[in-house]
DNA sequence: AACTAGCACAACCGCACATGT
DNA sequence: AACATGTGCGGTTGTGCTAGT
């Protein structure tokens, strides 16, 4: 291709960090007509914004059930797991954290989890350094995975299990089934993000963030409306939402149950069940020619638990 | 108090893929 | 089949904040 023209024209297009006005216009745009055709925002909302960007400040931030704030151990965890495991394929990362978006996910092992890993891979021993600087683990675990895949496939998914169970005593109720490889949960498509608690419009949330952010914002700077961005008193009020569903110490309900509901979707996979290539597996096909590479190598001796260890 | 470095995170950019015509 | 358009994704950058000097 000769390279595609810019998805609206760069003249004209306002950049940046967005403003409240900003955000209620498309937060109520979206409340009334839904999220998609994106292109068409910026003309029905007058917003001077390109299509992209207000596709983007929907999904990373005015979505509903987006958490904000810290991550929790449990969720560090599942992350060091899940890029081992998937590399740096944030969305596919962040599906099975539904409350956070890919570029929060990104963001943050980019500026905490990779120097905690790194830290205490330099910190330990020098052996375990030179088998887990992160890419190798990556690498390493992926073909594991993959290597237990081309032998059994139920062996392959055992060890995916093993690898995202934090646990030992495997909390998420991962079971192990006999179905037949087409019914096989672990290659579906994740569950689909739980709907949010308690609203009743899939964009009351958003609706209220935007308020209560608002809220925050007059308070903080009541004399300059039009040139304060959201950014600070955006994370104030997201925050605040943040705490009502997020106990203190730990993984939440919602953490637990939206992660990895592989003996549970009987009842809402018939879809799922149609799609004949996940990004699980097309990831697992994709990369077959990597694992015959690695087929030689020793991937038992690469331990998950190990890999976290000392970190929490 | 002023300056600087480092950090955190929102936002942008460009490419790839999916879908429609 | 070829092209156009829309969307998703990952890498990178820009900016504001904070801690340290």
């Amino acid at each position: 291709m000769m390279g595609r023209p810019p998805c609206c024209e760069k003249v004209g297009v306002k950049k940046g960090p967005w403003t409240p006005e900003e955000d209620i216009s498309l937060v109520s745009y979206i409340q009334q007509h839904g999220p998609g055709n994106w292109r068409s925002v910026p003309t029905n909302t007058g917003l001077l914004r390109c299509s992209k960007s207000c596709r983007l400040r929907w999904t990373n931030y005015l979505r509903p059930g987006i958490k904000r704030g810290n991550f929790t151990d449990h969720e560090d965890k599942m992350i060091i797991h899940l890029q081992a495991l998937l590399g740096n394929r944030w969305a596919a990362i962040a599906s099975y954290l539904p409350q956070r978006t890919d570029n929060d996910i990104k963001n943050y092992w980019n500026t905490h989890l990779k120097k905690k890993l790194k830290r205490v891979q330099s910190g330990t021993d020098g052996g375990a350094q030179d088998r887990f600087t992160p890419s190798q683990t990556s690498t390493l675990c992926k073909g594991q995975w993959e290597r237990r895949l081309q032998t059994d496939i139920h062996t392959a998914k055992r060890a995916l299990c093993e690898a995202l169970s934090l646990d030992k005593q495997n909390p998420f109720g991962i079971i192990e089934d006999s179905k037949p490889q087409t019914d096989n949960p672990i290659l579906q498509s994740p569950p689909p993000p739980p709907p949010p608690t308690t609203t009743t419009s899939p964009y009351a949330s958003s609706a209220e963030n935007i308020a209560r952010l608002l809220e925050n914002w007059m308070k903080k700077s009541p004399e300059k409306s039009s040139e304060i961005t959201t950014q600070a008193c955006v994370s104030e009020g997201s925050q605040s939402a943040t705490n009502c569903n997020n106990s203190p110490d730990g993984p939440t309900l919602d953490d637990s149950s939206c992660f990895l509901n592989f003996n549970n979707t009987s009842s809402t996979s018939t879809a799922n069940q149609e799609v004949p290539l996940t990004f699980l597996e097309k990831w697992l096909f994709d990369d077959a020619a990597l694992a015959n590479v690695h087929a030689d190598q020793d991937f038992v001796s690469v331990s998950l638990e190990a890999q976290t260890e000392g970190l929490f």
